[in-house]
DNA sequence: AACCTATTTAACGTTAACGTCAACGTTATG
DNA sequence: CATAACGTTGACGTTAACGTTAAATAGGTT
C-alpha cells in the first residue's frame, strides 16, 4: 500500500500544505505517522480530503458542518465502532431517525440549490445570447462604415 | 412607489440591519436616502439583494465576485450609461468579448457545481436507502424479541 | 411638546480559515 | 556523512464578513 507525505497530497488536491494540517488539526482527518513522526497518507485519506473539499466547495458546508456530514457517512459505511455497538434497540432507532432526518434536509437543501443554480444558468446563457447580438451588430457596423469611408 | 425602511428589508430578506449597511458599506447596493438621511428602499432594490443572496449562498461567490457579477448584468441590462456611451468600437467589442467569457467561465463552473451537487445527492439518497432497511431489520428484531418472551 | 422607538455613523471586537515565520527534527541524495 | 530539501510544531498575523456598543438624529405617537 503506498503511502503519501503532504506535499503530494497537496499538490495532488491543490491545497497548501497548512490548510491540510489545518483540517487535521479540526479533526477532519487523522493520517498516520512515520516512526519520524511525518504524515503518511493513504489513497483513502486522499479521497476523503477531496470529497471534503467538494463539499466545502459545492454545497457550501463550513468546515465545522463537515464534522456532521463526515460523522453520518462513516456510521452509515460502519467505519466506527461506537455506532454498531449499541446494542439498545430503542436508542439505535433513535440513532437511525436522526440520520434518516438529517439526510432528508441535506437532500432537500441540494434540490434547492440545484434549482437555483439552475435558474443563474438560464440567466447567463439568456445574458450571453444578448452579448453575441450586441457583437452581431458591431460587426455590422463596422462593414456600414467602411463602406461609407468609400 | 412603496419604499421600506432597513428594518422590514432585513426581516423580508433575513439579514441583519448590520450585514445590509455593510453591504452598501462594499458597494453591493445604492439606496436613496430621505431627507433626514434615512435608508430608503424600492422594491428593486431588495429583489437585487435577495439574488446577491442567492448567489454569495448557493454559487458560493464572494461578496467581492459578486461585483464582477452585478457589472455584468447591469451592463447588459444597459443601466450604466458608462458602458452604453463606449464610441469606440474596438473597446466595445474587447468589452464585450470579455463579458462572453465571463459568463463562459461562469456556465463552466455552474454546471460542474450541478454535477458535483448530483452526486452527493445519489450518494445521499443511497445511504438514507441503507438507513430505512436498518430500521425495517430493527422493526423485526423487536417482533422476534416479544415471540420470544411469549 | 414630550416621549419612545428606529436609524445613522464611527469605531472597536470577533470568528473562521487559513498565511507566514522561526526553530528544530527527518529523509533523501550525491 | 554531509548537506540540501522536506516535514513538524508553535505562535503570531491576516482577511472577509459580519457583531456589538455608543452617541447622536430622525420619525412616529399621544
Amino acid at each position: 500500500m503506498t503511502l503519501y507525505k503532504i506535499d503530494e497530497v497537496a499538490s495532488e488536491c491543490n491545497l497548501t500544505k497548512r490548510t491540510i494540517r489545518y483540517y487535521e488539526e479540526i479533526g477532519l482527518l487523522s493520517p498516520q505517522r512515520s516512526e519520524g513522526n511525518t504524515r503518511l497518507y493513504t489513497r483513502e485519506d486522499i479521497e476523503r480530503l477531496k470529497k471534503i473539499i467538494s463539499a466545502r466547495d459545492v454545497l457550501g458546508f463550513s468546515l465545522q458542518e463537515l464534522h456532521r456530514y463526515i460523522e453520518v457517512v462513516e456510521m452509515l459505511t460502519g467505519q466506527r465502532e461506537r455506532y454498531r455497538s449499541i446494542t439498545d434497540l430503542e436508542e439505535r432507532r433513535r440513532q437511525l431517525e436522526e440520520i434518516d432526518d438529517t439526510l432528508g434536509k441535506q437532500l432537500d437543501m441540494m434540490e434547492s440549490k440545484m434549482r437555483t443554480i439552475q435558474s443563474f444558468k438560464e440567466e447567463a446563457e439568456q445574458l450571453r445570447q444578448q452579448v453575441r447580438e450586441g457583437m452581431e451588430r458591431l460587426g455590422r457596423q463596422s462593414v456600414e462604415r467602411a463602406e461609407a469611408e468609400h
